[in-house]
DNA sequence: GTAAAGACATACCAGCGGGTATGTCTGACT
DNA sequence: AGTCAGACATACCCGCTGGTATGTCTTTAC
């Protein structure tokens, strides 16, 4: 639902004699906002170069409205890394159709993720530059509990494609290759889009569409 | 933590386990072995978690000498990062052929390129982590030089497979794709493995001839 | 109306880590 | 022998940034 780039939250009827920034309506509406302040940073500056301050910044505000609603930067960090993989289930899973051979599905599945990973990129910049990372040198017991979470949402999106890749390889659809490799090439590769592009490109829905089906028809052929 | 060789008598750097006998190492050697260093730091702990006493306490020394061989860190990242199209722009380049078609020389140039990537990993795991990035909100003109020069030699080795791209277009061997989405999406998926490999299987080489096998025909196929 | 809690802002701290100034040792050259 | 430069080691500085303690204002509950 939280779409990047929108002005979703309408101001407040009370717009408060104090200068201060627009609160949220909503706690949770709060956290989104806060959530797309950071992954724009995190996408722009790096995850480690940006700063708390400069997501607060951004905001309009100070830290400690984000230290309110997060209890570390790990958390944060892992929070926004978390959106890629669940916006890119709940996508693809609405695109697969059992009445469908698996070529088309896979075909579907990625331009359905593709399309996704475009509209909402800094998120994707963020779940992808996060090999790592952060306060990785500290392995606290809370920190590690925030990677567990988006390696299990990752793996979660994965079985997606396990599944059907499985499925078109013993109908023969798909040449047979060493699943793992498969998985994660392909994975890989409908994900390129979000590494090399820079959303400069003037004509975004046109070159957006050619980009959709381009790597959508490289991940297809890519199987055979 | 385990540093107790705080003693008044270091002892002398281990004289290199590699091949060279002579006990006096070279100047360039000594650059080598803070690169081979620092590239494996920099995999293990990320890029900006892992600091410059991380690297020389790998090395059995101070910060004085990388100090001494790299002005800054960012040098010395620059410097990593610069190994990767480095080796892979001569290791492909000396398998590309005249006189055979473009969907062959390509099919070797991929092997060429996840043979080279799978044996020297640490290079290639900082290359790619290099979305960045590091102290990259002080632009320094000095610093830009070095991005400049990591970008160089990724665009030169980019256009080796660009040639090809359009050659094999041309004749009618590739599909016809938007050729910048194209190019960029080949090499993502051949450096898939760096992302996704965890250099914790035990049959090296039957494993990594595997990844060759597949993932470089599976790149051959993405092209029709 | 008042108390409690939520949602921030402000001021401040402390440790980490990049960078530097300086010292020391070794070999090379004359 | 003496000098010099390269190649490090040692000790130290200090800015930056994550985190916290506290205050203030608004909303909600009763």
């Amino acid at each position: 639902m939280t779409d990047l780039q929108t002005n979703p939250a309408p101001d407040r009827p009370t717009p408060a004699p104090g200068r201060a920034s627009a609160p949220a309506s909503t706690p949770a509406a709060s956290q989104a906002q806060i959530l797309e302040a950071a992954a724009q940073c995190f996408m722009e500056l790096g995850i480690n170069v940006a700063t708390i301050d400069d997501v607060a910044r951004r905001l309009g505000a100070t830290k400690g409205r984000i230290y309110h609603h997060f209890p570390s930067k790990d958390a944060l960090v892992s929070h926004v890394r978390l959106q890629a993989p669940l916006h890119s289930h709940r996508a693809v899973q609405a695109v697969i159709r059992d009445d469908l051979p698996p070529d088309r599905n896979i075909h579907n599945m990625a331009r359905a993720h593709i399309a996704t990973a475009l509209r909402l990129m800094p998120y994707y910049k963020v779940y992808l530059a996060g090999g790592y990372g952060v306060t990785a040198k500290t392995h606290t017991a809370q920190e590690r509990v925030l990677q567990a979470d988006v390696r299990q949402a990752s793996a979660a999106y994965e079985d997606l494609y396990r599944a059907v890749l499985l499925d078109g390889m013993d109908q023969g659809l798909f040449a047979r290759r060493n699943l793992s490799a498969l998985v994660h090439s392909l994975l890989v590769l409908i994900n390129a889009p979000v590494i090399w592009y820079s959303p400069s490109q003037a004509t975004t829905s046109a070159f957006h569409q050619q980009i959709v089906d381009d790597v959508s028809d490289m991940a297809l052929s890519s199987l055979r």
